[in-house]
RNA sequence: CGAGGUGUGGCUCAGUUUGGUAGAGCGCUUGGUUUGGGACCAAGAUGCCGCAGGUUCGAAUCCUGUCACCUCGACCA
């Protein structure tokens, strides 16, 4: 494809810098700010608007799959989070501790919740007595706290927003069919809503979550060739249950342990919209989640009557889209460059000779298509538009996240070579032992994304890594 | 958290080597002319030089600490 014209001299080029690319869009997009503490981001009105929809939109599909939401505390005492031995490993180095209220020492010091399993758990073991009470499909939206070392805006912050769904339930193949039908709310989500393709698998042992059983991810491909874990669904068995003596009288008269789920999307999620879509004149928002679906930006308007239509299309259109008119005194090149760089789906440019002819310019920001549009049909042609747009983004993705998958059949080197020099999905067989993980990492810089569902063919019947009998294909790459 | 880099009006930066009256362009405000890809003219406003200590008659400049951002690692959603 032509290299699109840069119009945005303020963003940084993705090809010349990726990573500064990022940081300028998320601030000349007016998305987020610095806060005075570590690590720590302000979202601002347009940044949160996205956020909104995003909620919005998922809220209803946890809805519709029976779910109901629930608020937490925000502390956990620390014998709490003491109670299930791999979780505290897992979590216990990223925490945050609350050791003082007022100016009293406290007896147990609180932890700001990492993740709220533990608390679900004292909860659940007070509420659930028998299989009467199952299942229980509790979810909560809430931000979380882990003390990362490094930082960036959306894409790992010390505080960031998310929403955990956590359920329990009577059989372990009832819970392993949530863990599963919740990852699919979440690919459908991406691919549906958001226009970013996912590939949905499995983690290795190496890479799940501290206390589950089995780990299912939904993987994207950013921009530039590294992977975004969009989403994530865990299935914990009982282990939980027994830990924290959750138990329930089942069908047959016996104390049984529930089986348990729970599974997160956040608002990293925004940084994968951003470096999925996103070009050098900045944003691209999917129109399913975008504050503004169109722009309507009137030319030459203190010329008698251009304003007039202008506001007539603007209540026109109110009622089929999120739709605002920019009648400030800005010259419209300056109209067009902002609302690209903060990624409105659609501008319509109405001026005299619009007016004359009865028609509008509907100019699309994910391929730059001009398109005259006729008055008449305008209520018709712009939600035909929206879908263009969000199908046009969808397919620009798929194509070029295929374009940067590929196979690697033969061993160490090869896929050592591989990395360092085509970014992107790698897709090689493994032998199932973390030892190979550990070495393709060390020496490669890839860990693995997933085991993908989608096993079709075995690429190879050997490991790409040590030469031993493969037991399934794993997606490697470097990620975020 | 380790190695390296950068912090000066809202933004991009000059000035720091060699201590001595804080600068430019863009943006902002007001008025006018403009308006189909970041318009033009005129007049104005805006700074404890990231922050905190120290050295000095005197610090944007030298020293120490700290915070934030960027790059590469390690850790991670």
């Amino acid at each position: 494809m032509a290299k699109q014209k840069k119009l945005v001299e303020e963003i940084t080029s993705m090809d010349v810098d990726f990573a500064q690319w990022y940081t300028d869009v998320v601030k000349k997009a007016e998305l987020v700010d610095y806060s005075g503490v570590r690590g720590c981001m302000v979202i601002r009105p347009y940044g949160y608007a996205i956020w909104e929809n995003i909620q919005k939109n998922l809220d209803q599909r946890f809805k519709d799959t029976g779910h109901e939401n629930v608020a937490m505390p925000l502390f956990i005492p620390e014998s709490l989070l003491q109670k299930e031995k791999d979780h505290v490993e897992g979590f216990a180095p990223e925490v945050a501790w609350v050791t003082m209220g007022g100016s009293e020492e406290l007896t147990e010091r609180l932890c700001v919740r990492p993740t709220s399993e533990t608390l679900f758990c004292d909860h659940y073991a007070r509420v659930i007595h028998s299989y009467r009470d199952l299942p229980k499909l509790y979810n909560q939206w809430c931000s979380v706290v882990r003390w990362e070392k490094s930082t960036r805006p959306f894409l790992r912050t010390m505080e960031f927003w998310w929403q955990e769904g956590h359920t329990m339930h009577e059989t372990a193949e009832e819970a392993i069919e949530e863990t599963e039908r919740m990852l699919n709310v979440y690919a459908d989500f991406c691919e549906q809503a958001l226009a970013i393709p996912v590939i949905k698998g499995q983690k290795t042992d190496k890479e799940k979550f501290a206390g589950a059983e089995a780990t299912y991810t939904i993987e994207a491909l950013m921009h530039d060739g590294k992977a975004l874990q969009s989403g994530t669904s865990h299935y914990f068995g009982d282990g939980f249950a027994k830990a924290f003596d959750i138990t329930f009288t089942g069908r047959d008269n016996t104390l049984q342990y529930p089986h348990q789920t729970s599974w997160g999307m956040s608002t990293r999620i925004i940084g994968a919209i951003i470096m999925t879509h996103g070009d050098d004149s900045g944003l691209v928002l999917p129109p399913a989640i975008a504050p503004i679906q169109v722009m309507i930006i009137p030319i030459a308007q203190h010329k008698p009557g251009v304003l007039d239509k202008a506001n007539e299309l603007l209540l026109k259109l109110k009622n089929i889209c999120r739709v605002k008119m920019d009648d400030s005194d800005q010259s419209p090149g300056w109209k067009f460059a902002e609302y690209e760089m903060k990624g409105v789906p659609l501008r319509l440019e109405i001026g005299p000779k619009d007016i004359e002819n009865n028609q509008c310019v509907v100019v699309r920001r994910d391929n730059r298509e001009k398109i005259v549009v006729s008055l008449d049909e305008l209520e018709t042609r712009i939600p035909q538009l929206l879908q263009d747009v969000h199908d046009g983004m969808y397919q620009k993705a798929l194509d070029r996240r295929k374009s940067m998958t590929y196979e690697v059949t033969g061993g160490l080197d090869d896929i050592i070579k591989a990395a360092s020099t085509r970014p992107g999905f790698i897709k090689a067989a493994w032998c199932g032992d973390v030892k190979c993980e550990e070495q393709l990492k060390e020496q490669a810089g890839i860990t693995s994304r997933c085991m993908p569902f989608d096993q079709k063919e075995p690429i190879s019947d050997k490991c790409v890594c040590c030469g031993k009998e493969a037991k399934t294909t794993v997606i490697w790459g470097k990620a975020y």
